[in-house]
DNA sequence: GATGAATGAGTGTTCATTCAT
DNA sequence: TATGAATGAACACTCATTCAT
């Protein structure tokens, strides 16, 4: 891809993550990369292309990672503990809710999802439907194998998901996306999932 | 208050909470009030007053509405379930969470919360701290009641409103905030909370 | 009618009809004005509409003056020559043909007349089919009277009329309106009305 | 000459005589011949000078078209009607005031006539004095030979010529230039032209 | 209380053109 | 011959705000 096509889309992603679409102008993004206004016309035809662009490019790659996660889930664990949960669900979190390029875009997702139907079913797709969908079908396994209680394995998801949910929400909006703020989403986010994992163990 | 300002500060609550505070022109808000451009000007120094106008009355409401939820929850309750579920909660549910127009400021929040850090401190406040505190308070008296185990009230509280936010956001943003998704979000709430709680007694 | 409003339409009848209504800019318009830019949304909700505006007010002018003549022209001229010839002709020509206004009309309508079908079809009303309707109608009766052979009124209409037509478009494109360029006109187009009525009083 | 250059002036006529010089883009015209926008400044140095060249073409083959007419109507004719009408005149609307590539101009001309003296200049030359000198030098003859009475060659070759004009405006100008709409131009013309020598064999 | 009129700053976008490759 | 990349100038239009009445 072109020097300067890339440019514009990391510094859109960049101030339309912080500020939202709208909030973003054409002049912005080109004070950025330093380039005239009439320029980015060249590369995109016009500056909903380049969303469009952005999101375009990371469904591609998002869908990539689940595809992943969902073949890696697939062959059950024969321990529950160090398989499953060191390893699909570290992917999980670190490739996906604590990747910086992810949260940009879950940013900007969430900044815009109300511009219109389309941005609200996109949002919806990779912050809820997704990763509890995929969570769903995680604990159906596990439940399959007799390793947790089979019943209803999409609140199980939703017990599981939630409070990670709820502690991501305040690390993406806490002002910037500092490593610091990271630490804490990540020991919050753990802290969960162990205890998450041992108490079912206890049962 | 004056009619016409009321009338202003409806007709921009409405226009906030669906489509944000910039997204929104004082041309819009006086396009439903029915007055000119500039009359706008006579009730309110700018468009930034009109939004501070609506989140301080609204915070003066909410303030008082904690209050109570905090005092009624500070007179023990005998039984557990009866009491405290039935009386506390339906009353934080239904006159906080699901109360149209604490919805209404809630959606305009959560659109325009990164505007401003003062902003994002509302939000987090009232969406987030809030909550939780008083959740956590009530874990604790009940801990200490022996009712429930005393151990770390605050992750308690986050197991028990991380779902109902998660259920929240999607209902706050599943398009028009009509009657119908209402009904689905209380049922998925109250399906938590049943169950929350039965677990809860369970040990 | 606002002040300014007029000022507008005025100075956009003047500049639209030497230059077209795409090649003027709202900053000329302004120029002339002299008011900002930005002023001129408050009188017209965008360029369209001063040409729209334009475009309505002079069918109503031209409206009304169109059936004056109809009426004129319905109650039978006692003789030929004097009553019919030198009034409706002179009023048509004078008040329609070279009147100062209609011809900045028509050259706008002209420049603009495929910008789309409906300005195109506009431009054919008023410049062929209304005069020639009604020179039609004139010849008819004539003809009915016994003044004129009664045969093809309409062909009639094409003799007497094009050669008007065909010293109006110079007349209309000779670079600036001017006073002399008019005059020269009025003598082709009357040398080629008495031409027209002697030849066929002869028959 | 070469071919995309000569691509580029087919595609530059086609778009003028629709839109006009000023409404048609570089843009446009490359996306017909399928090239980018900077090649074609390799064959022609500004938008401009494809106008001219076209123009300058044009210039030289209805030169050369008009110099055979004349030449055709020099050799006085035996008999009126048989030659000078079928031959002359056909030659004259089928070659000129029909063709397809002279419509394409003549139309172009019209939109752009007023964007400078010289153009209107070209107009007047090729629509008006042209035509009617032609004209005028043909009846002048008829007339030295008897033929018709020799008074105002001039103000004949206009009765003779403008309802033809007026034909060929509502022709050029109806939308597409489709045969079937050419069609009806030639048979007005032609009824013109027939009635015309008629009236004049009368006397 | 309300409004008619105006405005400065800004927005996204188009266009003809240039120039190194 | 052709094009990728860039640009200055212009364009129609929006918006929050002001101020005299």
């Amino acid at each position: 891809m072109n020097e300067t096509k890339q440019k514009i889309l990391n510094a859109a992603l960049d101030l339309f993550s912080q500020k939202g679409f709208s909030a973003v102008s054409i002049r912005d993004i080109c004070k950025v990369v330093d380039i005239k206004e009439s320029s980015i016309y060249y590369h995109f035809k016009n500056k909903q292309a380049i969303f469009d662009e952005l999101l375009q490019q990371f469904e591609s790659i998002a869908t990539e990672l689940m595809s992943q996660l969902d073949q890696g889930s697939m062959t059950l664990p024969d321990t529950f503990e160090e398989n499953l949960l060191e390893k699909t669900c570290h992917c999980f979190f670190e490739n996906y809710l604590m990747d910086d390029y992810c949260n940009k875009i879950m940013r900007m997702l969430s900044i815009e999802h109300l511009h219109s139907e389309e941005m609200q079913k996109i949002y919806d797709e990779w912050i809820f439907d997704k990763p509890l969908h995929f969570q769903g079908k995680m604990f159906s396994l596990l439940g399959a194998a007799g390793i947790v209680k089979a019943a209803d394995s999409n609140y199980l998801a939703v017990k599981f998901y939630a409070p990670i949910f709820l502690f991501m929400q305040r690390w993406l909006f806490c002002g910037e996306l500092t490593e610091e703020c990271r630490q804490t989403f990540r020991e919050n986010a753990y802290y969960h999932v162990n205890k998450f994992f041992h108490e079912m163990g206890d049962k």
